[in-house]
RNA sequence: GCCCGGAUGGCGGAAUUGGCAGACGCGAUGGAUUCAAAAUCCAUUGUCCGAAAGGGCGUGUGGGUUCAAGUCCCACUCCGGGCACCA
């Protein structure tokens, strides 16, 4: 802390001072559990001490920010923009009458403590633990009005347990696709029983053994076990999900290279949900970029499936395959001239011919002598070539396979080449080729020398290649004249008569990825039996503690290695004693752990009942915060984030959400109800001649250049952080200026959802507000209140109030820099004031500041002899009678221009406001007698007089 | 390439959604106070012409609609973000 200066007057608000008020007010706070919030039942029921009564009887709101992961190295200013926003909010949500939910925990498993423990070999749990510990200090200082009574870590067990009983409700669940629901695992034994339904393989339920019923069982819960293609991330020695692989094929955390190879894994059936992940983004109040995002991510998109025929050479005795292929786009059938493969297609070997075929064109053999050969090399290049590569290698290429496809509806024979343009993993990794309606199939067409026949009449004015717009079909037989849609619908209809395709569905989205070969995270409540198949670890035996290993390191593999989870080297854990039943027997674990995400998919759930060890969270304390009274209205109020997760934990929340929801044991379809993204603080960052980052703090400007240590270096602009070494922390704030100062800062810079810059120098000005305000209510010298019980001049009375009113509602739309302004201009008001600040307004004046800086507003509250908290206090209300004026100023223009202005009534009618105007000398003076030819009145606004 | 945002003084940003552009703050300039400095207080601060009164221009660019456009429409430029050979 800034010592307090000798010669500033002893009672001046300054950083010394901030620093004895903030800590005081923490203390107390503390002591006296003011921001404990009641639950309407169960556990938790009590309030604050000197709240409110009522508080549990009030509306509710459920406010959250996304909770950080514990990193080592502390905050900086950046990271509680967000905290600070959603704090203001609640503390004006408590002050209009609500009783608000707003706590902050840890996700505290996951990658990056594994990392951080492998290079300095301290255990995670010790790591995880330091790292909370600070960063609650750090949060502390803020003045964040938390209820710390309902704060949890991920890596808690009383927590983890509950992740781990919601792996088990998602394994014995299956997805009803009649009912388009999930349901419980019981419900499918007793239909398969009832013989109500039968198994989708053809098994027939009654002659299978107890062993083959819960095999067959398990290929229909929503967490199975699959033999499937992969990511296997060697260098983090774990698989891993869709979500955390970049484009550029490597890991998203610690950038390592990720391989496709297929591995026996726990799946979970996020597919099953899209239709409702995707309908249900209309309930919610979410950013457009936000839910486009989640759309994109699940990629649906509606078309056709088509069963292209491949017959033999002889024509006549039967086919060699029949190739099924996805488009989007089945109207342009008449103008399919040829046929892609993906190279890793299986049915590429079949289609594979002998010898070239007559009229096999020299482009299309890639130089080869046999299509085997072609075949071969083309496949081995496209299998060396990394995902990023065959992303930049735009240009066309491929092989011919040396087999004819025949187009179904109009038996035209078209060539069936490989080509790596086309991708096995989505839609049937087979494509039919118009060229004349999309860019990619023109591209290759030309390279190849194929035919192009269009389809859609393009515009007269069009000279593109593909037309991919709208217009009538061509070329297309009974299509001919029909616009887009309607030829879909027309060409589907005629495949499913003559049996060569259906109308279907096809997503990117992938069933999610859900084991991981680490240790630090949450071990899978699973054992296996003796044949083989997985068991959930019973409730009462929850949690499945993840064992203190010493060894816990994973492995670093390369690439044909099968992942090494840690856990099987726990002795004495691996394996377990049960009785699921049947008799005491001898089960396996699972040696797998959850992904990161896991413990963010549901901690809102228990911020509501984090001290339950029965039910997952009290049911009527979950429908009262959740909201679930008005389902589709539910969610948490509001939920402040970052960006980065606009598709990872926003979207496997939102499943592991709906899943809790069908099984009943949450009232609402959706999680968030309501979601912000807040803006980053961006700060310059500096480099030197090499192109390296330098320490930002110890840059100077030197006449007009940036120097340091007597050496220029260039300036950028980027996300304050580490790597740019440009990082400001809170605790030289809380130094130099005091938490509220901070506070105050912060919000003053600009909208929530805006990207900032950080300028250490501004901050002065929101220490000067505080300083002012504190000035006008405190004598600097003695430190006795300046304030007294006078009535207020009729002009400041209005000022007050329109502050009061615009405050109010902008606060309530989280526009808090709009909302200091308005209190600066009240403030500027009270410091030309001359004598005593009248009570009344002094009064006001602290209410409204303590949603944004509650320690000064505490202090000088308690100053002016409260002995309540001002955190329950009233927020004002404007008295709609100082809102109106008897007269008004208005501008007159002259066509659009503002010459004068006139006073006039403020419920002065049209005529009489038009009258008034011309009557104006200034305005008469410039109209000298030109001819009026329309004078616009707006009454209250303007006049606008056309001549 | 496609899809979202965005562009307003030296800087961060306001503008109740078509009605006085630049609120509020930072910075800067001048003044008061002080032996001096800091702090504090007062004044000025979009730009150009003008001694002033006043006037011209002005919200990325070019057009348009309107009595009136930062705001609406059309075409573009640049910046940020997301997706991307997704059939």
């Amino acid at each position: 802390m800034t010592e307090h200066s000798p010669d500033a007057p002893a009672q001046r608000y300054d950083a010394a001072l901030a620093d004895t008020i903030e800590t005081t007010w923490q203390a107390r706070w503390k002591a006296d559990g003011t921001y404990h919030t009641p639950n309407p039942a169960g556990t938790l029921t009590e309030g604050p001490a000197n709240g409110p009564a009522d508080l549990a009887s009030r509306e509710k709101l459920f406010i959250m920010d996304m909770f950080p992961y514990p990193s080592g190295t502390g905050l900086h200013v950046g990271h509680p923009l967000g905290y600070i926003s959603t704090d203001v909010y609640a503390r004006f949500k408590r002050m209009t009458g609500f009783n608000v939910l707003h706590t902050m925990g840890y996700d505290a498993f996951g990658l990056p403590a594994e990392e951080h423990a492998r290079a300095t070999g301290e255990h995670p749990r010790a790591n995880t633990e330091a790292n909370i510990a600070n960063m609650s200090r750090q949060l502390a200082r803020l003045g964040l009005g938390h209820d710390d009574r309902r704060s949890i870590a991920t890596t808690d067990e009383a927590y983890y347990r509950w992740t781990q009983w919601i792996f088990n409700q998602i394994f014995n669940a299956w997805f009803d696709e009649t009912q388009g629901k999930a349901r419980r695992i019981e419900e499918l034994e007793a239909e398969f029983e009832s013989g109500v339904r039968t198994p989708a393989d053809g098994s027939v339920w009654a002659e299978l053994s107890a062993g083959e019923r819960r095999s067959l069982v398990n290929t229909y819960r929503l967490a199975y076990v699959s033999e499937a293609p992969v990511n296997w991330c060697p260098g983090l020695g774990t698989v891993l999900a869709n979500e955390e692989v970049t484009a550029e094929g490597r890991s998203d955390r610690g950038n390592y290279p990720v391989f496709r190879r297929p591995l026996k894994q726990w799946m979970m059936r996020i597919t099953a949900y899209t239709d409702r992940l995707l309908d249900d983004l209309d309930l919610l109040d979410w950013t457009d970029s936000i839910k486009t995002m989640q759309r994109n991510w699940i990629g649906r998109s509606e078309g056709a499936h088509v069963d292209f025929r491949v017959p033999t050479a002889s024509a006549d005795d039967g086919e060699v395959a029949t190739i099924r292929v996805f488009t989007t786009r089945p109207d342009t059938l008449f103008g399919a001239t040829y046929m892609v493969l993906a190279p890793e297609h299986p049915l590429v070997e079949n289609l594979t011919t002998e010898a070239w075929p007559e009229g096999t064109k020299d482009a299309w053999t890639g130089g080869a002598s046999t299509p085997g050969e072609a075949v071969t090399s083309y496949r081995r290049r496209t299998s060396q070539m990394s995902d990023l590569d065959r992303q930049e290698h735009k240009d066309k290429t491929g092989v011919f396979t040396g087999s004819y496809a025949v187009n179904p509806v109009n038996d035209a024979s078209i060539p069936v080449f490989i080509a790596d343009y086309v991708l096995m993993g989505y839609g049937t990794g087979a494509i039919m080729a118009v060229p004349g309606q999309d860019e990619r199939d023109w591209e290759f067409a030309e390279v190849f020398d194929l035919d192009i026949i269009r389809t859609v009449q393009p515009p007269a004015d069009f000279d593109g290649d593909a037309f991919t717009g709208n217009g009538p079909a061509i070329n297309s037989g009974f299509l001919d004249g029909m616009q887009i849609d309607e030829a879909k619908s027309s060409i589907i209809e005629h495949l499913s008569e003559i049996g060569a395709g259906e109308g279907t569905i096809t997503t990117k989205l992938r069933d999610w990825l859900f084991a991981r070969q680490r240790y630090w995270g949450e071990p899978i409540p699973i054992v296996f039996d003796e044949d083989g198949n997985a068991r959930a670890v019973p409730d009462d035996l929850l949690p499945v503690d993840l064992p203190e290993l010493i060894d816990w390191a994973p492995r670093e593999l390369d690439e044909d290695s099968e992942p090494e989870p840690p856990l099987g080297r726990a002795d004495g854990w691996t394996t377990v004693e049960l009785d699921l039943g049947d008799g005491v027997k001898t089960y396996k674990r699972d040696l797998n752990t959850m992904p990161q995400w896991a413990g963010s998919c549901w901690y809102y759930l228990r911020y509501i009942d984090p001290l339950s060890d029965d039910v997952v969270a009290n049911p009527i304390s979950e429908k009262y915060w959740m909201g679930g009274d008005n389902p589709t209205e539910g969610g948490v109020d509001l939920y402040v984030g970052g960006v980065e997760h606009a598709v990872l934990h926003l979207l496997y929340s939102r499943f592991w959400h709906k899943v809790l929801f069908d099984l009943g044991h949450v009232s609402t379809p959706e999680p968030f109800k309501r979601l912000i993204n807040q803006g980053y603080i961006q700060a310059y960052a500096f480099t030197d001649d090499r192109g390296m980052y330098v320490e930002a703090s110890e840059v100077e400007e030197v006449s007009g250049a940036w120097v340091r240590n007597g050496e220029p270096v260039n300036r950028e602009f980027g996300k304050m952080g580490k790597g740019l070494k440009n990082s400001v922390t809170p605790d030289d704030m809380y130094r130099d200026y005091g938490a509220d100062t901070l506070r105050l800062y912060e919000m003053f810079m600009g909208p929530i959802d805006q990207d900032r810059p950080w300028e250490t120098k501004s901050v002065v000005g929101s220490q000067r507000l505080l300083q002012r305000i504190w000035r006008n209510l405190v004598d600097e010298e003695t430190g006795e209140l300046t304030i007294a019980e006078i009535p207020i001049p009729d002009d400041l009375n209005r000022v007050l109030h329109r502050t009061i009113d615009v405050v109010r509602r902008d606060m309530d739309a989280l526009s808090f820099n709009t909302s200091i302004a308005r209190i600066t201009e009240l403030n500027n008001e009270l410091t030309k004031l001359e004598g005593p600040t009248p009570h009344a307004v002094a009064d006001a004046l602290v209410r409204m500041i303590a949603p944004l800086v509650p320690h000064v507003a505490e202090e000088l509250w308690s100053r002016m002899g409260h002995d309540d908290s001002v955190v329950y206090a009233d927020f004002p209300i404007a008295d709609p009678s100082q809102l109106v004026d008897d007269e008004i100023e208005i501008p007159v223009q002259i066509k659009g221009k503002v010459r004068s202005r006139i006073t006039i009534a403020a419920d002065a009618d049209e005529t009489s406001i038009e009258a008034a105007a011309l009557a104006d000398p200034r305005i008469v003076e410039l109209l000298a007698g030109a001819e009026i030819r329309k004078v616009i009145v707006i009454p209250g606004k303007l006049v606008n007089i056309v001549a």
